[in-house]
DNA sequence: AAATTACTTGAGTAAAATACTTGGTTATTA
DNA sequence: TAATAACCAAGTATTTTACTCAAGTAATTT
C-alpha cells in the first residue's frame, strides 16, 4: 500500500465523478477542468480504473465513464491499489536468512502494519466520505441558522 | 499524510533501533548492515528524526542513537511526518471559487480522509507494533509445540 | 594533546516516479 | 459524414528517491 499524489488524484477523480453522475456518464474533459488534472493523464489513470472494473465507459458523443459498482462497493483501497498497480517488493525477498534473521523481524513488523493500513482503507467507501462531508454541510447550516435566529431574538 | 518507500525506511529504521537499544546508543552503520539501507541514506533520514526530536545522538566512540521517548510515545505517523516534510499543499489553495466550488468539495473530502489516515496512523505507536508481533510468535511456537506433542503422541 | 572514531553537513548525481504533451485511432451519435 | 469522446503509444519535463563523495565537527581514548 502507497499513498501518493497519485492516488489522491485517483481517490479525487473518483469522488468527481460519484458525485457529478447521474444516469449519464461524465466525461473527463469534466473531471480535467473541475479537478485541474490534465486530461491525458486522467485517461491514464481511468485506463487502470477501468482494468479493476471499478468504472465502465461509453465511447462516442455524450459518451464517458460511470461508476461500475455503488458508492459503497468502492473503498479507497480499491482505487489506490488500482492505480499503483507496481507491487511494492520488499527488500530482503529471496534471501536466505531472510524468515528468521533480525532484518526480517522489522520487515514483518512494516508488513503487519502495511496491511492493517491496507484494511482500514478497504473499510471506507466513498460513499462513506461523501455521506459523512454532506452531514457535516447540514450540521454547520443548522448552527448558522441557530446562530441567525439567536442574533435575531437579542435584536 | 504520505505513504512512500522513504517512510517506510524511516519506520524501519526506528524499529530496528528500537529492538536493538538497550541502554547504550545504537550506531547507523549496524543499521545499515542490518536493514540494507545506505548510510547516507539512514544519515539524512535520522537528521531529520533528530530535529523532530525522535531520536537523539551521541557522539563519539561508542557513540549512535537512541529513542528519545518510549516505544509507546513514538507513532507511524511521527515517523513519517518527519520524513516527509515537504507539506502537500492542496491544488486549489488560494483560488477565489475554492470554498464553495464543486472542486473543492472534492478538496474537502479528500483532506477528511488524510485526517483519518493520519489519525489512525497516530495511534499505532512502534511499541504496539513489536509487542504484536512478539505475541504472534508466542503463539506460532505454541502451536508448533502443541503439533510436534501430538506426532509424538501418535508415533 | 593527538589520534581516532563516529556523527554531521552539504553538494552533487543516477535512477525512478510523476504529471503532462503530442499525435494519433477507434467507436458512437447526430 | 462530421463531431465527439474514449483509447492508445511514445516521448518529455519535473520532482522525488536513494545514494555517493568529501569535508567538517565533536567526543573519546591513549
Amino acid at each position: 500500500m502507497r499513498l501518493t499524489t497519485k492516488g489522491r488524484y485517483a481517490v479525487t477523480a473518483m469522488l468527481d465523478l460519484a458525485i457529478n453522475s447521474s444516469d449519464s456518464p461524465v466525461n473527463l474533459t469534466e473531471i480535467s477542468e473541475r479537478q485541474a488534472i490534465s486530461l491525458s493523464y486522467l485517461e491514464q489513470l481511468f485506463a487502470k480504473l477501468r482494468r479493476r472494473k471499478l468504472v465502465r465507459s461509453i465511447r462516442g458523443p455524450g459518451g464517458g465513464y460511470m461508476l461500475n459498482a455503488t458508492t459503497d462497493e468502492i473503498s479507497v483501497a480499491n482505487i489506490i491499489n488500482a492505480v499503483n498497480e507496481s507491487m511494492d517488493i520488499s527488500r530482503c525477498e529471496g534471501r536466505a536468512n531472510c524468515q528468521d534473521g533480525q532484518q526480517c523481524l522489522t520487515h514483518n513488523l512494516w508488513v503487519d502494519l502495511s496491511n492493517r493500513i491496507n484494511s482500514f482503507l478497504d473499510d471506507i467507501t466513498i460513499g462513506q466520505l461523501i455521506r459523512q462531508n454532506e452531514e457535516q454541510r447540514k450540521l454547520r447550516a443548522n448552527q448558522n441558522d441557530n446562530h441567525k435566529i439567536e442574533l435575531n431574538t437579542i435584536a
